[in-house]
DNA sequence: CTGAAAGCGCTTACAG
DNA sequence: CTGAAAGCGCTTACAG
């Protein structure tokens, strides 16, 4: 059995240090009034008595609690790069001495239920909202809390946040497959699920442009959405093998999609980066043991940002509500990356053919 | 500007339907004794208001928080275990309508403080202790929170908790390499820092367990501890690949760690399986891609389970306080182990030698 | 520099 | 079935 003693309030240890409440909640909070010899006899019948205090009881006075919510979608679609965001977050909060609340929403049952009952809602002081798109009302849902919003790893126009640019990244990314003399170049990107996205959206757009700049024409049939799984991964790839004309290059909306990747090209015998490049996105830890090129980011560093963000915001609420940090993010070239093979090259160049092939219609007779 | 309009409380949801505060808290929880027509009046007031109520108002009276805090290290060190773990824990107390408070310590001075300072006292419920070693004074410190504490991924003695047995799981998985054929088997575990430990311990019993039931002598050169990281990991199997009589397989304490091994291996020129066999455990996400034969575990229903366990305590508090599951653990054979080289069995067997090669003192002359 | 008193927003006996 | 009142453990003006 727990040993199930009451715990000390301030009444007690008013009681042990011979003074009143209130020079307890002052002596304990370092207020500067109180005369060096009584702050230490509190402070030594709190210890004694292994004294905490009842956030439940100052917060209703204060209005404030210490906590900082967080709502992130289900960790298990990507446990690195959420794991490491929190990690981030955490620690910083952490040294301000603020709780960390986490929400995690998987599905959209639960994501309506969140806006709904607004369970955050008396119960933080911010709400830090990861990897998540919202839609206009959820968005508008959020103001009502009354409490600073953050957005992390996201870019919400007029709104505090910290992210990196993907677009810019991928377009880099891009850039350096063309730089190396690719000229078909696929993207593979999640399909997204339950109105969950990341930002597929803006490394698409990305992989575009660069293209768009190099005179490339965008084939559709080369940007393929996957469902989050290794066999939906392998009818992704099996779509573009499939192709009239195979792209030499591939570029994957994230590391952990872009193992599976190589894992099942290799099982097929199509060498990367021989005969196929890969390209990933994020440097996850596990990049490096896979020598995948890829374009690097650092959650651990948004997530701390972001937090430092939110304790200054909470610390001095008079500033700009819609601060933004944006962070670089740089290409890291390794071994799944390499010029296309010759004579691919030359004989793509040989037929010179238009793009488009899979307009072409079957001939049935 | 966010609009901080003060939040509705009960008097004001009591004063729009016509009632008194002691009605709508009792409507609100739902209390049978309400009429239909009252309540009903009750809930449309609180809507339109958007009331949402005041945890900690409800807390200071009940001495209940409807949360449970969960102590982790930092999740850098094992992201995809820890934040499987974590969505497992988080979709539970989320059907239960129980917050979720996440502590992560990720080194000593850390560890300390939240032992000296208990921030989840008057804060949670019941308090999940996930993947740490705790000191006798740490856990005795623990009782002090007057909350049930359930530990996660670890076997404390008299405690609850939920975990898979790692002697019997790592002795099934060295008997599949013995049962190959293998005889000088190694065994790579991370060293413990800043004394946080995972199941190092326990694996590292099965492991010689089962090479003891074999008769097979355990050779403490064939024991490994490698810092958590590339280079840790480069060094680790550095003395292994310059014994006298090199292993032909190798059993690591996670996969995380073992995608590096076959990484450093195989940029060394060491085949796997062909001249090296090499063994995981936890069936990481990344394990079949990999090809990595491993022993699976379930971070996310020792999560579910162990939220289940807490909610369950927490809903009838007479149950028996120690309640215990072990979760199964399987071997998934995959491709990275396989008999071992027909030649060097061989030479090992005309040789004869006795084990602790390292022993023979070197020679100076 | 310290204390007495009011009050934060709820829940819970206790009446009716 | 509902209301008035007390009280949970703090913080904060207000006196002194």
């Amino acid at each position: 059995m727990v040993g199930e003693q009451r715990q000390a309030t301030m009444a007690d240890v008013a009681r042990e240090a011979g003074v009143s409440v209130s020079t307890v909640s002052r002596a304990l909070r370092g207020v500067p009034t109180v005369t060096p010899e009584t702050r230490s006899r509190v402070e030594r019948a709190a210890r004694d008595m292994s004294f905490a205090l009842s956030r439940s009881a100052s917060s209703l006075v204060t209005g404030k609690t210490r906590r900082v919510a967080v709502l992130m979608p289900g960790l298990a679609r990507a446990p690195w790069f959420l794991g490491t965001t929190l990690t981030g977050i955490a620690g910083v909060l952490g040294e301000a001495e603020l709780d960390l609340l986490v929400y995690v929403v998987t599905n959209k049952a639960e994501r309506a239920a969140f806006f709904d009952r607004l369970p955050a809602r008396h119960n933080a002081d911010a709400l830090m909202v990861v990897s998540f798109i919202l839609t206009q009302e959820e968005r508008e849902r959020l103001d009502e809390l009354g409490v600073p919003v953050v957005f992390v790893s996201q870019h919400a126009p007029g709104r505090a946040g910290v992210y990196v640019d993907d677009a810019e990244a991928a377009r880099k990314g891009t850039q350096h497959l063309l730089n190396l003399g690719h000229r078909r170049i696929a993207h593979i990107q999640s399909a997204v699920v339950e109105s969950f996205a990341w930002s597929a959206h803006d490394r698409l757009a990305g992989y575009r442009q660069a293209l768009e700049d190099a005179g490339v024409p965008c084939d559709d049939a080369l940007v393929v959405r996957a469902e989050y799984s290794r066999e939906g991964l392998r009818e992704g790839i099996g779509s573009l093998l499939s192709l009239l004309q195979m792209p030499t290059a591939v570029f994957v909306e994230t590391d952990e999609m872009a193992f599976e990747v190589l894992s099942i090209l290799r099982s097929c015998g199509i060498e990367v980066p021989g005969r196929m490049s890969v390209l990933g996105f994020d440097d996850h830890s596990l990049a490096e043991a896979l020598d995948l090129s890829t374009i690097a980011q650092s959650p651990r560093d948004t997530g701390r940002i972001a937090a430092e963000l939110v304790s200054s915001i909470l610390a001095d609420p008079s500033g700009d509500p819609a601060r933004q940090v944006v962070l670089p993010t740089h290409l890291i070239p390794r071994g799944s990356t390499a010029p296309p093979p010759r004579n691919r090259q030359a004989e793509a160049a040989a037929a010179g053919r238009p793009g488009e092939p899979s307009d072409v219609p079957a001939d049935d007779s």
